[in-house]
DNA sequence: ACCTGAACACCGTTCAAGT
DNA sequence: ACCTGAACACCGTTCAAGT
């Protein structure tokens, strides 16, 4: 709809990206397109509509095929793609986590969890649960690495307590919610190691 | 420390009980403790050190003995007694979320889980990635718990994915970053039923 | 140590009016 | 349909000065 609403979109990513959520105001957004702060709201009934509709803009931008394979394949590539997608924009995580929380955006990725595991042949209601835990998973993760990777290129960050945050936590962590997935849902577990102890 | 800073935390508390995180300012702080904004800033070198404190006695507030058992049983109780903690006051899971996001406050819990983790005898490792993860399920779902339930008594909410979200959703929950854990940690799966399917 | 008063540099949102 | 101009009712934070 309305050039002229994608627009704004564009350029509030644009914003978001170079000065943070923080930075990303109407008055702002107005004055950089050129516009009076009030004209926005013939596109966006109010900020956060608008800020759901960048959320939504930042995770189609990194959408990818979701690939063949079993649910777990499917489940871990659906993750890593919304890691992805929020991790390349400033403040990615954190918009979208305000947004969901409002519950306005960030259907897209839930919908993909659910398509994947129903066609897993789990029950509706282990579906539901399992979609959502694996979204806050997903949140809270990517919250933390984007929150540690800008402090590092940004302002001190106090004491810190779990340190690392890279890819490979990323992957434990997931891996540890597919296999509470698996053992719920009766299928065997393969993926994790079955003996340290 | 200080009479009055202490004073403030519990008045932030009981406006953000009854008017919400949106209506909790440092203005109207003040105003209602018959002092200047200014004041305040004697007392918290600025607005997020405010909320830290705020969300930590929250927190402080709902804390529970760790009882007796196995670390399952400890990391199931201790995510309990956050859930409640949060949900005990209005807007609770948001202002926690908010505030561990810029890793502030809300150490409390992350240690208490470390120390029940570390007690079972995983190893280092997974302790961090383990505490984490639970961590964002609970202050996820919390969130997710608080929206919808202050939906009903207050203005409407969008479509809704995932309906639920009552008591028996978060046990769900639980249990599956829990067993997704013990797959981790070699122990057997013994919480989970093994076989609708 | 604790607080006041005043200022600075902002916000989101509404609304009559224009084209 | 899309935008302006002006206003309303606010924000967080700083800082000299007072007691």
């Amino acid at each position: 709809m309305s050039y002229r609403r994608h627009h704004v979109v564009e350029h509030a990513i644009t914003v978001l990206d170079a000065y943070g959520l923080g930075d990303l105001s109407m008055r702002r957004l107005g004055a950089e397109l050129g516009v009076q702060p009030s004209a926005l709201y013939h596109h966006f009934k109010d900020k956060q509509t608008l800020l759901a509709a960048v959320a939504d803009e930042i995770l189609a931008r990194g959408e990818r095929p979701v690939p063949e394979g079993d649910w777990p394949d499917q489940v871990t590539a659906i993750c890593a793609q919304l890691r992805d997608a929020m991790l390349a924009y400033r403040d990615g995580a954190e918009l979208v986590a305000t947004v969901s929380a409002f519950g306005l955006g960030a259907r897209a990725p839930y919908d993909a969890l659910v398509a994947a595991l129903s066609a897993g042949g789990l029950d509706d209601r282990l579906v539901r649960v399992a979609a959502r835990t694996l979204l806050h998973f997903v949140l809270g993760h990517a919250g933390d690495e984007q929150t540690h990777l800008q402090a590092g290129s940004a302002g001190a960050i106090p004491d810190d307590p779990g340190d690392v945050h890279d890819g490979a936590d990323f992957a434990v962590g997931l891996a540890i919610v597919v296999d509470g997935i698996r053992v719920r849902a009766g299928a065997p577990v393969t993926g994790g190691r079955s003996g340290p102890r």
